[in-house]
DNA sequence: TGTCCCGGT
């Protein structure tokens, strides 16, 4: 037999090398790690390669194959009325955008259907827009709309005669998105576009530019810079209901744009919600004047949410009033192409026993038989694994068999993505590759899905499973496993390959298994601890919680569970209205029970405000500030260093030490942190929530105004512990467990056996009665953010 | 005795 393709010669050169340099028991096509021998036999041989190919598996073309690939620039026709409107507004006033970007604005799909889209908000109050990605919709719907009459402020007059008031209302168009990085660069884009400056910390405080008027700005936590003037604002879901504490009719606002609603937060869905009951309801506080809502998916079920809106889906139960609530506003719809390159999907004609072993098989087919580029750039691989474990499992194999490979097969590097990395290591994921012959390979969780998108991807490999977390609420704990993963988040998998050119999806699944997954992901509201839905509801007004509108109502039973677990924090009185405590805690970014705690902590009974807001600070600032260490050789390094940190009582005290030593350092704090192996990252953002907890309390009353950092180190005393431990006891008592005879843990709520998480200082040991803060199944049942306490303690604190 | 999908106020 002669080796006819490159391909072939390409994987027999190094065989013979690799023998050499493994010693693989004599068979060169099996590839040993670990305990683990993988067998490459025959599947690099000829034969099966004839078989393998797409012949004999469906094929499936993914988003629009037949759009043109070629830039067309539609002649834009703007109607009479149009003109006559735009000529009204002086010129001076009327930014005419930024020449340079016009183009490239023309050649969105989005541009040609601008007049459509002012006709139909003309009409109606609400519009659904289907957009796939690279229509342009969040950029360009706020610059099409702005200029609208009935997007100028107005003076109106509010309430009856004796007590009316003249009040602004509208004026801005505010965009949700549901990602800071998102609302950020797409107001940084969109003021570029526009020819206008982004400047002002709220408004205006910043030296430079302080006084220059924008059309654009952006709000989200930490970080707010809002021009004098401006009519277009990027904000966070979150931030938005935020605003509607304050502002339950969001007088300043003419339109609000929801974008990725298909995402589904649980934010966005209580949004929803809000937005449909001033679109429903009677305007009284708005003086009259009509709140405009864009509704913006990027997939196309919004059948659902098209009746929602309009009122044709009641799925709430029949009271008073459910029953007089008013008809719901006509709904209008409109889809526009995206512009995405075709994807070509294959899937296995068998299903797979062993995920790692057919990835390095896909993998390695692939770079053996693909080009390193082609005419629309690089031809780099992105592969979706579920975990971090699997991720670098994988990166372990890959790089073991290409360090195998002859000189002349092109070079692998393979890079992990996952939340927990680093934002350097994240960082190059996203540059080109060095070196001509070397092809990247990703390997990423559900990051690159929607969060983050890795530019050069021409293939995707899809194990079709993704860890969800969901919450259980009748054993009032969370499992975080590895599921099917949707149809939908299938397709949007696959389109991470079609960015820059034609791209092809490997899934490592059968059509059938595919053709069985479930349309759309479980929104988050049913899959999550609706505690702090119901208190975000609670305190914006809401009363009878079971008649609030939502997408996707969760069960009673869910709902019900909340309102006695509010109750019991005391944020809801008797009568399960707010209770002044509940006020209080919905001002804290932070979720019902920490709230709790913090108001006990500024109760002269405990009076440990500070260590509290320590303490919380890194527990909320992200997964854990603790990084994992790998290889024993760093561990001791390691361990060394984080002796000072560590206190016998747990996590808590730990944390509480970790803070202060940090802000006590006043050298270098970034060098600090990597010798403790500390996320970096993390730790900036614990100390701006450090801040921000401090300014609300502040606010509040509840303590005076702390010293300034840094303060020198005072090791807090075991009796302080024990007040620090029993006031978090406050939020958490039912999140505790005794030490049983046999040496397990037994919860006192429920009954169940957990074990400590190996994150926590205090795994393996045993105390009397502990407590933890969070409750999660995955291998086993685990507590994690665990404390030593006094079993006399738990029954002091279900007694309150 | 041995570990963590992604976001957000």
């Amino acid at each position: 037999m002669t080796c006819s393709t490159t391909s072939h010669l390409k994987f027999t050169a190094p065989r013979t090398k690799m023998a050499k340099k493994r010693k693989l028991d004599g068979n060169a096509d099996v590839v040993k790690i670990g305990n683990k021998t993988i067998s490459l036999e025959g599947y690099l041989s000829k034969k099966l390669k004839k078989e393998a190919p797409a012949s004999d598996v469906k094929d499936e073309r993914i988003q629009n194959p037949d759009l043109p690939l070629t830039e067309t620039l539609p002649t834009v026709k703007s109607d009479a009325e149009d003109q006559q409107k735009s000529s009204k507004i002086p010129s001076s006033k009327r930014p005419a955008g930024d020449p340079e970007y016009l183009k490239t604005r023309q050649s969105l799909p989005l541009w040609a259907h601008q007049d459509e889209i002012r006709r139909l908000l003309r009409k109606d109050d609400v519009l659904v827009l289907v957009g796939e990605t690279g229509s342009g919709k969040s950029t360009q719907v706020p610059q099409f709309l702005y200029q609208e009459e009935w997007c100028q402020k107005k003076r109106v007059r509010i309430g009856s005669q004796g007590r009316a008031e003249e009040v602004t209302v509208g004026g801005i168009i505010a965009i949700t998105q549901p990602r800071r990085v998102a609302a950020t660069t797409l107001a940084h884009r969109v003021s570029r576009e526009a020819g206008t400056p982004l400047t002002g910390e709220r408004g205006g405080s910043d030296k430079k530019g302080a006084s220059s008027r924008g059309l654009v700005g952006y709000s989200v936590r930490f970080d707010h810079r809002v021009p004098p003037g401006t009519r277009i604002k990027f904000v966070t879901e979150g931030m938005l209901l935020q605003e509607l504490l304050r502002d339950p009719h969001l007088r300043q606002y003419s339109a609000i744009v929801v974008d990725e609603i298909h995402e589904r937060s649980v934010d966005v869905d209580l949004l929803s919600g809000f937005l449909k009951q001033i679109v429903s309801g009677d305007k009284a506080g708005r003086g009259g004047i009509p709140l405009k809502v864009v509704i913006m998916s990027a997939t196309a079920n919004v059948e659902s949410i098209k009746k929602f809106f309009s009122g044709a889906d009641d799925k709430r139960p029949q009271t008073p009033a459910t029953q007089e609530a008013q008809p719901g506003p006509s709904v209008q719809y409109l889809q526009i192409e995206g512009r995405q390159y075709p994807v070509v999907a294959t899937h296995t004609p068998k299903p797979v026993a062993d995920i790692q072993e057919t990835l390095l098989k896909t993998i390695f087919k692939l770079h053996t038989e693909e080009p390193l580029h082609d005419k629309y750039g690089p031809n780099d691989i992105l592969a979706f694994l579920t975990g971090q474990e699997e991720i670098e499992g994988a990166q372990k194999l890959i790089e073991e068999y290409a360090a195998t490979l002859g000189p002349k097969v092109p070079k692998i590097k393979v890079f992990p993505l996952f939340g927990q990395l680093s934002m350097e290591a994240q960082h190059e994921a996203f540059q080109p590759v060095k070196g001509d012959f070397t092809r990247k390979i990703v390997l990423a969780t559900n990051i690159a899905e929607t969060s983050v998108t890795v530019p050069g991807v021409r293939f995707v490999v899809d194990c079709g499973k993704a860890k969800v977390k969901q919450y259980r609420p009748r054993l009032g704990m969370e499992s975080l496993l590895a599921k099917p993963i949707s149809k939908s988040s299938a397709i949007q998998r696959a389109g991470r390959a079609g960015r820059e050119g034609p791209g092809k999806c490997f899934r490592l699944y059968t059509q059938e298994t595919y053709d069985d997954l479930q349309k759309t992901d479980l929104p988050e509201i049913l899959r999550t601890d609706v505690l702090g839905a119901v208190l975000t509801m609670k305190a914006r007004g809401i009363d009878d919680v079971l008649s609030f509108p939502l997408m996707d109502p969760p069960e009673v039973e869910s709902v019900e569970k909340a309102l006695l677990h509010l109750h019991l924090l005391g944020a809801l009185a008797d009568d399960g209205s707010i209770t002044e405590t509940g006020r209080k805690m919905v001002m804290f970014p932070v979720t019902a029970p920490y709230a709790r705690v913090l108001l006990a902590a500024a109760d002269p009974e405990y009076d440990c405000l500070l260590e509290v807001i320590d303490i919380i600070s890194c527990i909320t600032a992200g997964d854990d500030i603790f990084m994992q260490i790998q290889s024993e050789e760093v561990r001791e390094e390691v361990e060394a260093f984080r002796k000072e940190l560590s206190r016998r009582e747990g996590d808590l005290l730990t944390y509480l030490t970790t803070m202060q030593l940090y802000v006590a350092e006043n050298t270098d704090r970034a060098q600090w942190c990597k010798a403790r192996r500390l996320n970096v990252r993390n730790m900036k953002q614990a100390l701006n929530i450090r801040k921000q907890l401090r300014g609300l309390c502040v606010k509040q009353g509840m303590t005076k105004q702390p010293a300034p950092d840094p303060q020198p180190f005072s090791p807090i005393s075991p009796e302080q512990a024990d007040t620090i431990l029993k006031c978090f006891l406050k939020g958490f008592a039912l999140k505790t467990a005794m030490l049983a005879p046999d040496s397990s843990y037994v919860t006192a709520h429920g009954k169940h056996v957990v074990a400590i998480h190996p994150s926590s200082v205090l795994h393996g040991q045993k105390k009397e009665a502990i407590m933890f803060l969070e409750h999660v199944y995955t291998q086993k049942n685990y507590a994690k953010k665990v404390s030593a306490i006094q079993a006399a303690w738990i029954a002091e604190a279900l007694e309150q």
